[in-house]
DNA sequence: CGCATATTCAACCATTTGGTTGACGATTGC
DNA sequence: GCAATCGTCAACCAAATGGTTGAATATGCG
């Protein structure tokens, strides 16, 4: 009985899975490779993608025994509505993000993205 | 060990507490009045104003022996901003990101569109 | 065919989450 | 002073979460 806002916001909660978010915005890619960079067992990569997916952020296509993972932002759209209907960001405050960028996507920092 | 990346959505991930945070949207409130349109106890509505609090959301004053809930939305900045970047993340490369920065930090600028 | 690769499934485990109830401390007002 | 109100705390509970391992299922390759 979860909301597509319910899913969206409980994916976004784990930093893995914001971390396999930012993974995938530079291309699709199989399981395997998601998996790589990560500390952890492929069952609980292919868990996370689970989760990305049944909230919509991700989709999944199996082409042969490769199974390719590819973001979908449109799914962004409603937790991004939703929170502007707070109507504290009518655009993006971009003092912010530029802030944010050097501090989230730093390449080597820590990754607590 | 939560970021405030990972409180923040973690928060929002909950139906009741999002519904809260629309509740103080109209005014600060104290927390028996929060409690007031939910069914369930007081305690557990306490438990999510907490949660709401630690991850910056909302805060929390005590005047006499009522304590006045607020809406805080900076904290909603960080994870609104995050969403909205990722959407213009996607689909493009650095140089894009850079345009996207140059195009919003000035907008009287004339150029683009 | 037979083996390696890609991914998931199933069972299990520890921890967290969201809720309850009842007792408790603090504050206010009669 | 004393009772009612405001809110939290503590203990407890069921269910969900995030991880593990090992077996199972496809698929591709030589």
């Amino acid at each position: 009985m979860d909301t597509p806002l319910d899913l969206a916001f409980a994916a976004l909660a784990d930093p893995t899975r914001r971390r396999i978010l930012m993974l995938l915005l530079e291309d699709d890619m199989a399981v395997t490779d998601v998996a790589e960079p990560f500390e952890m067992s492929l069952a609980a990569i292919s868990k996370h993608l689970g989760i990305l997916t049944r909230a919509g952020l991700i989709s999944q296509e199996k082409r042969g025994r490769v199974k390719w993972c590819k973001l979908e932002p449109e799914a962004l759209r409603d937790a991004s509505i939703w929170m502007q209907s707070f109507g504290q960001f009518e655009a993006v405050n971009l003092d912010a993000l530029e802030r944010f960028l050097e501090h989230e996507l730093e390449p080597e920092s820590g990754s607590k993205i």
